[in-house]
RNA sequence: GGGCGGAUAGCUCAGUUGGGAGAGCAUCGGCCUUACAAGCCGGAGGUCACAGGUUCAAACCCUGUUCCGCCUACCA
């Protein structure tokens, strides 16, 4: 490849599909299986298959294929098992819209060619997720793709259902349960999203049976009057105590009801007295079953009035029935008050249906003797949080654990594998053969059987996932050789619906936990701290962050289908003002990047667009310094290396940096600190690599009187250096480290088909003279930077070559002399003389530690301008001088401290004071210079 | 009500076992220096929310307070 290939600025769409096609193409994302030694393995959270990508998959998925590409290069047989879940609610609901437009239900249909329609729309649009995923570079086995309805992973959840249910763990009963009327199906508590909302509270009055005059009651919903079996008083509350026993005549039913003395009743609450309506509130619920209560059921499924009540409310639809009750309350003068009142209103995720607690038949999971063993895999420290503290959380969960409900009233999903005999029993069975055999021999003779109807939770499929897709119930190699797996990356949100429940049904079908580490990571929200939704118009798409997007596209996307319409034009103003530009195309590197970099644990992320914008950047600076390196190396003699003593000292001072960030870089990696991973990285390249070893090799690469042995050591080195950083950021930014990669190794000796496919770097310690070497250079640098700043301040021109003498002790000149020539090509310096004291005249002076720098101004010092600048030198030095004399003169300090601190102090003192001394000395010859004149 | 988290530079946030307050962005000044203006060089900017305590030493540990989030249960 000749170096006109490299632009002058780095262009990732160029680059990101040809490469993920070559890797994809050639099965690099597979695992190895003949390779012996450790495995490792992640599952991927199943996105919904109705689903697309959105900032919360980027930021985890980046993080997992991190990791993932990192035990690949270590050399792990690494599998990054991927798949979608088939989201019963989601995408029953998204073909039921279709079948909408087409003008027909599902019931049109029929159960069967509805189940095939919905497969159809799997088949052609279920894929956009998994496409997005590719666009990020996840490096997913995609043979091993799974969906949770296909037949393997059905058959594990039917063979856990009857386990369950044999074990006596999974049982049919009439039962509360949250109720989504528009669904017409219960959902489980996890689905149900109470919000507060602003509602009222009626004051109705129930007249005493005796006529001896009337209760109280306040609700905030009247129209479950009509279901009412009661009204409860608090027993020790005297003003009602003595009407315990006592009935009341329930308004517009004429039912007498009792009034019972409860201490759920809170006295303070309004009137003392509530209305019991077991049917309809899980609280009253609990009342009712403690009294014994009649529980009448007042709603139909869709929540209208049934016969259960007075024929005139029948068949209204609850809201309709709340607003008669209240009419018809007001008018037979039985309506006391209203108030406004601030109340949490149930609402289900997907159809924000206000939720009715509705008594009916469903299957549930007895969890208790699950939780238990769940619980005990984390105290025992099997699985473990990362950040720690999440384990609150999840035993706060996991100890008040309710039974999980688990049918679901609609079509799309795992039909429950349940027949219904003749007589109502219940047969339960893995095989539909078998099941009527086991019927026929029950009563005797074949009988029809009715299946239950209903299909299974999907987080119940999705609890199975981490064995599922390995093969379970079978004892498969995949399944011996990557479960447990290794960590779960995912979102607090759903710790209880999926993570608890993985843990429960992995130790009971497995006799192990599903992973050992459990990341949990941070919510993304924008720029203000928003949650991002469609409703605020705030969703960032993490595609529009690589390809870039026109203003009018994002405000056409961002205003497209809104539920309400009202929003789209504060919307449209909102985006038009955010990115008047729209957004630039900053590639997939720069979004793991800056995904990984605010990955710091334990926090919500706030998305900021100058952080991707940053890391875009340093893509454009590490093609740059490749392109530098390329330059100087491609044609060129760069090898074999001409030995050790061709290596200058900025060559081993690199290496040693580069010891360095390797070390730092794994640890990070190791201990999920992304944040740390891409700092160190990021500072090593651009902050060590390209701002001061590239400036340092230059003279050596251009330098006419320059060893050809020194020349070729240099571009080693050089190629050395950044082949292997080149590695250590591949799991970051896999795009662009393999394009240059493919160009750079070869020229540093190294072949592979991939960059995906070389070794981690290893790790060594820094050997004693390394670390002297790096000191040295750590001196030179400062001692450069202190002339930028001395030209800056004394406003030098940055190019004008200066003249400089020095006086200090001999490490420092010897320094000096050894490393003349780099110092003067960074620092400009044309020349320089050690003196033995300060020269007469006009000089600026700067001090390096025990060493001091005069820079001749030749008659153009503003003296009274270098006396200021020096001064607040000075007095800024004296503070810090200051606390850490106060330190050492505290005798307990000296006496308690460990003595290494106390050194340290030490230390610092001298070397303060070396640097008092010589901008004292400064002032002084300049003060008395100003009098002089 | 219960639980959890947070408050550090103008902004967004790091800060690992207690031991010299950091980064990126923004800002100010100077540079088109032969890899990169998506760049280079330099500077300024902090009462670590507040009040106590422990300690030779506290952004960090303990107690309390204020404010802000999130989860969870609710008074009908």
């Amino acid at each position: 490849m000749s170096e006109s290939e490299l632009s002058k600025t780095y262009h990732p769409s160029g680059v990101e599909k040809r490469l993920y096609q070559y890797w994809e193409g050639r099965g690099f994302f597979a695992p190895v299986m003949e390779k012996g030694g450790s495995s490792y393995c992640i599952m991927i959270p199943p996105p919904n298959v109705t689903g697309s990508l959105h900032m919360g998959h980027a930021f985890q998925d980046t993080i997992m294929d991190a990791l993932i590409r990192y035990h690949r290069m270590r050399g792990d047989r690494t599998l990054w098992q991927t798949g979608t879940d088939h989201a019963g609610i989601a995408t029953q609901m998204v073909v039921e819209r279709q079948l909408e437009a087409e003008g027909k239900s599902r019931h049109d249909l029929g159960r069967e060619a509805f189940e095939r329609r919905v497969w159809q729309w799997k088949e052609s649009s279920g894929g956009t997720i998994v496409q997005q995923l590719r666009r990020m570079g996840a490096s997913c086995d995609w043979d091993r793709e799974r969906f949770t309805m296909d037949r393997e992973l059905s058959h594990a959840v039917t063979e856990v259902f009857v386990r369950l249910y044999d074990e006596g763990l999974i049982y049919r009963g009439k039962r509360l349960v949250n109720w989504d009327p528009v669904l017409r199906t219960a959902v489980s508590d996890l689905e149900v999203l109470s919000e507060k909302e602003e509602g009222q509270l009626w004051h109705v009055r129930y007249p005493l049976a005796d006529g001896s005059g009337y209760l109280v009651v306040a609700t905030t919903r009247p129209e479950t009057l009509l279901g009412d079996t009661a009204v409860a008083v608090h027993p020790e509350d005297d003003r009602h105590i003595s009407l315990i026993g006592a009935k009341v005549i329930l308004p517009l039913t004429g039912r007498e009801i009792p009034v019972i003395g409860d201490a759920y009743v809170d006295p303070e609450f309004g009137s003392g007295c509530v209305k019991i309506t077991p049917a309809h509130d899980f609280n009253d619920y609990a009342v009712g079953e403690r009294h014994g209560l009649p529980v009448i059921n007042i709603f139909s499924p869709d929540a209208s009035i049934n016969e259960n009540a007075p024929e005139v409310y029948r068949g209204l639809d609850r809201f309709a029935a709340r607003k008669k009750v209240i009419e018809d309350l007001e008018a037979l003068g039985l309506l006391d008050k209203v108030e406004p009142h601030e109340l949490m209103v149930p609402r289900g995720d997907r159809t924000r249906a206000i939720i009715e607690p509705l008594l009916t038949d469903q299957w549930f999971v007895k969890a208790g003797p699950l939780a238990e063993k769940a619980m005990q895999a984390v105290t025992e420290g099997r699985i473990r949080f990362v950040p720690a503290h999440w384990e609150k959380t999840y035993f706060e969960w996991m100890r008040n654990i309710q039974d999980w409900c688990i049918s679901r009233q609609i079509w799309w999903g795992h039909r429950i594998p349940a027949w219904y005999g003749p007589d109502g029993r219940i047969f339960v069975c893995n095989c539909e053969e078998t099941v009527y055999e086991l019927a026929a021999e029950h009563y005797g003779a074949p009988v029809a059987l009715e299946r239950d109807s209903d299909v299974l939770d999907t987080w119940f499929s999705s609890a199975l996932w981490p064995f599922s897709t390995l093969g379970w119930p079978d004892a498969t190699l995949e399944l011996e050789t990557f479960y447990p797996t290794n960590v779960l990356v995912t979102g607090f949100d759903i710790i209880f619906f999926w993570v608890a429940r993985m843990i429960m049904m992995g130790i009971e079908f497995t006799g192990e936990v599903p992973f050992r580490d459990v990341y949990i990571t941070g919510l993304i929200r924008d720029a203000e701290g928003n949650k991002m939704s469609k409703s605020k118009g705030n969703i960032l798409d993490p595609l529009d962050l690589i390809d870039g997007i026109e203003l009018e596209a994002l405000v056409a996307k961002r205003t497209r289908d809104m539920m309400q319409p009202h929003l789209a034009q504060r919307i449209e103003k909102a985006t038009r003002k955010e990115f008047p530009q729209g957004i630039p195309a900053y590639g997939a590197d720069a979004l793991r990047f800056t995904m990984a970099s605010l990955a710091t644990q334990g926090r919500d992320i706030k998305f900021d667009l100058g952080r991707i914008e940053g890391y875009r950047n340093f893509c454009n600076k590490l093609w740059n310094a490749s392109r530098f390196v390329l330059m100087n190396t491609q044609g060129e003699t760069n090898g074999p290396h001409p030995g050790e003593e061709f290596m200058s000292v900025a060559d081993r001072w690199i290496l040693a940096k580069l010891k360095r960030v390797k070390v730092d870089v794994t640890r990070a990696l190791d201990e999920y600190r992304f944040n740390d991973y891409a700092h160190h990285i990021y500072q090593f390249l651009w902050g060590v690599f390209c701002d001061w070893y590239l400036e340092m090799v230059k003279p050596v690469l251009y330098g006419e009187d320059v060893a050809v042995g020194s020349k070729v050591a240099a571009r080693a080195t050089m190629l050395g250096v950044l082949e292997e950083s080149l590695r250590l950021l591949h799991p970051l930014m896999p795009f662009i480290t393999e394009e240059l990669w493919l160009r750079v190794a070869p020229l540093a000796g190294r072949s592979g088909e991939s960059i995906m496919l070389a070794a981690w770097p290893v790790e060594d310690p820094l050997a004693a003279h390394e670390e002297l070497v790096e000191k040295e250079m750590d001196w030179v640098i400062s001692l450069v930077t202190t002339v930028r700043t001395l030209r800056a301040e004394l406003d030098l021109p940055p190019g004008k070559p200066l003249r400089m003498m020095v006086m200090g002790g001999d490490e420092a000149v010897g320094r000096l002399e050894r490393q003349g020539r780099i110092i003067s090509v960074l620092a400009r310096i044309e020349s320089w003389s050690r003196v033995g004291e300060a020269p007469g005249d006009d000089h600026a002076v700067g001090v390096l530690e025990d060493l001091r720098l005069f820079i001749p101004l030749s008659g153009l010092l503003d003296v009274e301008a270098e006396v200021l600048r020096l001064r607040k030198g000075l007095e800024k030095l004296e503070k810090e001088l200051g606390t850490v004399e106060k330190k050492l003169t505290n005798p307990s300090f000296i006496e308690r401290a460990k003595p290494e601190v106390v050194e340290k102090e030490r230390a610092k003192e001298a070397e303060l004071k070396e640097k008092q001394f010589g901008l004292k000395e400064a002032l002084r010859r300049l003060e008395k210079m100003g009098k002089a004149s």
